[in-house]
DNA sequence: CACTTAAGTAAATATCTTTTGATTTAATTT
DNA sequence: AAATTAAATCAAAAGATATTTACTTAAGTG
């Protein structure tokens, strides 16, 4: 090779940066998967997007399976450490309560990537989420510390029913997240742009009133 | 070819049947897109479930693309009847409100395949949904009844409160759905199965209650 | 009953995707 | 500074999947 075509594609060699280089194919592996799928995830847009070999993949993972699964440990550990933050046993339970509901909506539409592994991963019926014991540890303590201020709140006359915790929690899941999952869609037979902000920011308001509702709470009159 | 092989592969020629063929074709194909998603679902596996060849897919539909648009379509058609069965005008605004959670309730869970359909089309970001002008029409006489009934419930005071009629939709639907969506997830996280047909009969009651106590009425007490 | 049409079959092709083998070379160690 | 390790590249094999071509034959038609 002259020196002319050696100048011209110039640095073929990647500099050698082991971390950099598996954080990078991570990284652009949850948002491949998360916008395709697991089958609709391509391995050669994941090397493209992190500009390295496709090789790499299975240097540092092992396959695209193994990657997909490090992907999904990778977005739920993200959202344990949030819910680990919170504490319900501080303020009132009313405020509490609020809480709970804002910290799942604003979490959901702060990271849209976790919602969109989820719904990939329900679609292979919870194939790989039931070989990571991590997960499967991890939201216990939330539900109940659930429990416990719904307890508190009964307790107190401040709530009007006590609820399963389950229950709830789906319950809130729900409100924060089903329009963020179906926004195509949803958007299309309701003909509104349900990415839009500001409907997003009354989706938010109402979810809080239809839990503080159920709870037994005057959010106005 | 001799006898004795012409007799082992025996009938090799199906009884012709367009309309069967078709119809066969397209309702195990349902089922294919709904279990494994576009990217997922295998056209192999379509013909070998309608006992046809991979090439009649082409014949009838023209390829997987437009079988799966045909799918998307039939799932919609079909909830579209049903719903244009209901009509809110009749009884009392309680029993109306009950009756639209209910009923949502129960589509969904009786016809796993919608859901699971939208799921994959959201995936997709609605790409197939947005060429059928069929799908767009046909949800807008259901949101316009709400909001009638909203209308109703609210000037006879039964209502303590008049949502807007998009919003309360989509909580009805989440209610109803969402438990569905990621039963995989969230029965792996809450550590419970919520394909139980007793967990579901709770989580019809608790959509209930959601729904008619933030209308305001008094479901126990 | 010849004749036409299109339903159906079998096999090959064209593509697209993941995965692996062989090799180079940057960094680290002794 | 030679030797070693493993990060990175390149190219192609291996595998899977959608689609098409060429052919066969059942059913309907004048």
């Amino acid at each position: 090779m002259s020196k002319v075509e050696d100048a011209l594609k110039a640095p073929s060699v990647r500099s050698r940066n082991p971390e950099r280089t598996r954080a990078e194919i991570l990284s652009e592996a949850v948002h491949e998967f998360a916008e395709h799928g697991f089958h609709g995830a391509r391995v050669e847009r994941i090397t493209k997007a992190a500009k390295c070999n496709a090789r790499m993949i299975y240097h540092y993972f092992g396959g695209k399976e193994q990657l997909y699964l490090a992907v999904l440990d990778s977005v739920y550990a993200q959202i344990r450490n949030r819910e680990a933050q919170l504490r319900f046993g501080t303020a009132d339970p009313i405020t509490e309560a609020r809480r709970l509901v804002e910290f799942t909506y604003d979490y959901f539409a702060e990271n849209g990537d976790f919602l969109k592994m989820i719904r990939n991963e329900n679609l292979l019926q919870g194939k790989y989420i039931k070989r990571s014991q991590m997960i499967r540890d991890m939201s216990q303590p939330f539900i109940a510390a659930i429990g416990e201020l719904m307890e508190r709140g009964y307790s107190a006359g401040v709530f009007s029913r006590k609820p399963d915790p389950v229950q709830l929690y789906v319950t809130v899941v729900a409100l924060s997240a089903h329009h963020l999952n179906n926004a195509a869609t949803l958007g299309t037979v309701v003909g509104q742009d349900l990415t839009d902000l500001s409907w997003q920011a009354e989706r938010r308001d109402h979810a809080v009133e239809v839990v503080l509702s159920y709870l037994g709470i005057q959010t106005r009159g």
